[in-house]
DNA sequence: GGGATGCATTGATTTACATCAAACCATCTG
DNA sequence: CAGATGGTTTGATGTAAATCAATGCATCCC
């Protein structure tokens, strides 16, 4: 495990208050029992927290911020294979060692978990576990997604599609958030080792998408969807 | 629903005895409740019995052949996400409609459940869930592996790590097969499909590897690996 | 202020793979 | 048998994106 350092709260206070949190399924009467189990970490960005391959002994919740998920190859190669936002879990390895490395992207707050507590927990509140069943299935539905994107869409498709994703995500469906502005606290490095590209192809067809009146690029990690319209051809495979 | 037809038996009654089919966590006893639920279908090389957006009515356990289970983009682009084999379960959306398309490589049973049923029987058997989730979280480990794949690697060494999985595939960890000998039901475009390749790609790239001994490309389906040696240095991105 | 440092952008060139095109070789069918 | 069909292989050419290479532009720190 790198960086299990950070600072740490006696309990994971936040994630009680989540929607959608794991903690969030457990009856409000038996908060003590998460209590015993749940501990909350602060990470700072571009530190790691799950190292690929290393022994899987925790589950973690994340209460704010953003990590990034990915996969290495031996030369250094990188894959990213998501980012998880609040909400979102991690560690649901069948394995005894994790298979993707884990890395705040800003400032994140974790709720962690000793994966063998978590065992007993499962066992005692069935609805977490239906609860991961959810999230599980939704994480492959966005898996196989990006499959269909990294195996065979352009580059601008690419782009568009992660914008189109980035307006969407952590709002409930059918809301359009704050007039296409994003912010996405990644960089053009982790875009492009999210979408298989390189950050002068991801820089290159954002310059394009602001020629084309589709985008505006703001200073540091600010971006504003002009045309959703646009951008939901190009991702579709027009244009 | 596509090809919803083809031979259907009165009960599910191969993945009873199938190791990790989703009915094998089910008691004796209770095999019954089973009976309600499940109907065995017979599904012809060709067919498909899933299709990507339409309402997801059924869950499916595939008890015997290949499986192969993928994304379009409107003008045809196709990407195969995966293919499954026996054990494996389909159709685990949390939306009320698939995310994916199936069709059968070859000659395939599946076990087909309704899915409201299904949800009582997972009420009523707690280990069912448990399984489930074991299965999705083994497919989200393999959708990482995926990606990385489509993401960085290049077309040998997707072919590497392809045939190399197809070794492992079905078998109990640890154990290497019948030497090299692999059937691979699917076709040529199946594969490029599944490595977001083209048909020549795949094709060139075979025949490179047989010109380099690292396989023997036999009549029909047959492909014997002659080194797993030199797929391995190929698939972890050396060679 | 004046380097460093760490992204991001833009331009020139290369290349791995796609595309276009032609055989090849089974199996099937009238 | 001839001809059609569907998958596979191999070759010639094209191109989208990678690579190589500057330059720009913040922030940080001495």
């Amino acid at each position: 495990m790198i960086g299990s350092g950070g600072v740490q709260a006696d309990f994971c206070t936040t994630c009680t208050v989540r929607p959608n949190s794991v903690c969030s399924v457990i009856e409000p009467g038996d908060i003590s029992r998460l209590a015993e189990v749940a501990v909350e970490s602060i990470v700072p960005p571009g530190r790691g927290f799950i190292e690929e391959g290393a022994p899987a002994t925790d589950f973690f919740n994340v209460t704010s911020g953003t990590v990034k998920l990915f996969k290495a190859l031996p030369d250094g190669r990188r894959q990213i294979t998501g980012f998880a936002a609040p909400g979102h879990f991690l560690g649901l390895a069948v394995s005894d060692s994790y298979a993707f490395g884990a890395e705040a992207v800003d400032t994140v707050r974790v709720c962690r978990f000793s994966r063998e507590k978590m065992t007993e927990l499962l066992d005692d509140f069935p609805k977490l576990e239906r609860r991961l069943l959810e999230e599980a299935s939704n994480e492959l539905v966005a898996a196989q997604n990006q499959m269909l994107l990294l195996g065979r869409k352009t580059a601008r498709e690419r782009v568009a599609s992660f914008l189109l994703d980035q307006m969407h995500a952590g709002l409930p469906p059918g809301q359009d958030g704050n007039g296409g502005r994003l912010h996405l606290p990644m960089t053009r490095g982790d875009i492009a080792d999210y979408l298989g590209l390189t950050i002068e192809t991801v820089s290159r067809t954002l310059s394009w998408m602001r020629a084309q009146g589709m985008i505006e690029v703001g200073k540091g990690y600010a971006i504003t969807v002009l045309s959703v319209a646009k951008l939901e051809v190009l991702a579709a495979g027009n244009g």
